[in-house]
DNA sequence: TTGATTCCCACGAATTCCCATGCTATACCA
DNA sequence: TGGTATAGCATGGGAATTCGTGGGAATCAA
């Protein structure tokens, strides 16, 4: 059993006339694995689809519990948004997930998407607008460089 | 389970028609006492593929989902750059992982392909480029800190 | 009934698995 | 000390499996 659940990579899939993607097969691995389910909402920064675990989700809500001012008024705003939104997509046998009209329109999704890894998150775009928004990172990322820390600790 | 493990060593190994690399067998050892797996990504600041434990990324995940800027902007283009662009290599029963034609694209990498151990990560080079980019780095090093203490326990 | 969702089968391409071979380094023996 | 056996490793190629995708049948909701 892996130890580890990370979405990453960035996979292009076809949607079909029924609005059905096969989810990565890697992903499919982490939900089977950690015997939980994806969940997806409208991202509130970005004209894409954003996923993630169902155990996120409730790590997020007891974490809101638990500390009342660990978000700000504003952050506590954004995660009812989500909760709102949010909503189970389960894969079929054949591994894919039905993206409903509304995420679909959120994204401007019609042929195909674009699954982006976002750690334990992940992303669904449109390949052109992905194609925009990755330039567009990579030159932000280069030009203040210092702020990418990897914490090489082993251990 | 070993406390400490480091890539090391520089070591050539042939990329056949598949795209399939021995990954070094004491990169392979220190995969399997970790129980982790191998994870590869475009260097950001070089024309190589860089490589390390799947337990680092983790540990970013981590670090960053417990970080106060949960929905900063700025984490999140962090996150997709370099989970977006990550991706497992696990390694088969002979030892070989199979490299992305984006990554070979990236390094210009076609039919060999050499490893440099970084300690935590490694990477991986055009043996041609690599050879280049050791004697700039040797002429650098050498410029900027004539009090430098090599010890030569080769070994 | 109509429209939509879910389930199932099918196919081609890509990936992974598996076996075989040759090489190299280490151990072993004389 | 030198030469041989052995085990581990890198490599090649073919077979088997998985994956993404299309389409049809069955099920469900209104």
């Amino acid at each position: 059993m892996r130890k580890t659940f990370l979405f990453m990579d960035t996979i292009l899939n076809k949607v079909d006339t029924k609005g059905r993607v096969s989810l990565p097969s890697d992903y499919r691995a982490i939900v089977k694995e950690t015997n939980s389910e994806i969940v997806c909402y409208r991202s509130l920064s970005a004209p894409c689809i954003e996923g993630c675990l169902e155990d996120l989700l409730d790590k997020l809500a007891s974490d809101m519990e638990n500390s009342l001012d660990f978000f700000s008024q504003e952050q506590d705003d954004l995660t009812n948004l989500i909760f709102g939104d949010a909503k189970r997509y389960p894969f079929d046998s054949t591994g894919r997930i039905m993206l409903s009209e509304k995420l679909l329109k959120h994204a401007d999704i019609t042929t195909s998407a674009v699954f982006v890894g976002k750690g334990r998150k992940f992303q669904i775009w449109n390949p052109q607008n992905w194609e925009k928004e990755e330039a567009r990172i990579r030159a932000e990322v280069l030009k203040n460089r210092p702020s990418l820390k990897i914490k090489p600790e082993g251990n």
